[in-house]
DNA sequence: CCATTATTTCTCTCAATACTGAAATAAGTG
DNA sequence: CACTTATTTCAGTATTGAGAGAAATAATGG
């Protein structure tokens, strides 16, 4: 007899928790961040660190710390709660902000530092007379297509979140319109 | 007097190697894999695990399983060397080809399953008469984002290379019709 | 400015996973 | 069908990172 619920009895919202928390891992991000942010998604209410960390069982210094990288995410913001010391914190709740939010994380995390590193490695190779043109050509085009990659990503993410939703919903039109004259793998 | 050199006064490619594999950690691969990938890539000929193992310096079996890993991204394949027994590799070199490929393999591990989990989620959400509308109607925005986001990156992938290269490097063209009439943060 | 409560920092433990090297298996070869 | 060589599996070790709890700091109120 133990006191952890099977996940299949469990509610929707824990259960959401849970795998929320689960497929941060996948993301890139720790289990309890990913859960405090599930929590605070599906809260109807501002929280306080301490109830987050009452409601999800861990410890209040991980809650702490996970608060403080879920804003840097700007997932979550601090609201102020009259008559109460304690800070409180609400999720953005629009999935579509969040996701370019997300896009903006990972952009700054992925392509940003790819960019800086591919720059000093052909900066390095500018001063092998003997390398192989083969390589510094590989090198070269790594480097063109981050940094087409970045431009595009900077101005998508500079797409009204409107405008975004709209085309990605008709994407079918967009995209036979594109794939009518390609060639087969090409 | 130590064996290792200083990234300072290594070669652009063992540069490159040791960025790209520092960089998969971020991007959710392990080193070697990465490290191999990028070897894969600035090769100018098939190699063998034993090469590999030995330019890299990591174990024999390592490099095995990394291989492995590698096919199933697709990113490398195996090329039989004639009058050779072992198994050669080399590794996909047209960096829109490899974006593509990665991107759908992350799809396939992040998207796919977050989509599953969240079925699961509103199927138990509906059998809670006494759910908060609110949660139940967060977890629907969020299924059909997902819905959404899954669709449109199939769409994506399906659209032959040549064209999302024009298509990216237009960018500018084609997202400043995009915010003509968008509104400022909505 | 002391007392109380909230938050953060720090150190330690534990768990997950990367990696190694040996053993086992498989694939060729004479 | 033995013998060599290539590859994979497995079990143990090392490294990394998550998370806990105590200690330190900061904020607020009397």
């Amino acid at each position: 007899m133990t006191e952890i619920k099977d996940i299949n009895e469990s509610t929707a919202k824990d259960q959401f928790i849970l795998y929320w928390g689960d497929m941060g891992s996948q993301w890139g991000v720790n289990r309890s961040v990913a859960q405090i942010h599930a929590l605070l998604f599906l809260s109807t209410s501002p929280m306080n660190a301490e109830q987050i960390s009452d409601e999800l069982g861990i410890a209040r210094s991980n809650v702490s710390n996970s608060l403080k990288e879920l804003v840097g995410w700007k997932l979550i913001r601090r609201v102020p709660i009259a008559g109460d010391r304690r800070e409180h914190f609400v999720a953005e709740v629009d999935v579509w902000e969040m996701a370019m939010l997300i896009a903006q994380g990972r952009k700054e995390r992925e392509i940003d530092p790819a960019m800086a590193a591919i720059d000093m490695c052909i900066r390095q190779a500018d001063d092998e007379p003997n390398l192989n043109p083969v390589i510094l050509n590989r090198m070269k085009e790594m480097q063109e297509f981050l940094q087409t990659a970045d431009r595009w990503s900077s101005q998508m993410l500079s797409v009204p979140k409107s405008r975004l939703n709209a085309l990605m919903k008709m994407g079918d039109k967009v995209f036979s319109l594109l794939k009518l004259t390609g060639k087969k793998s090409e």
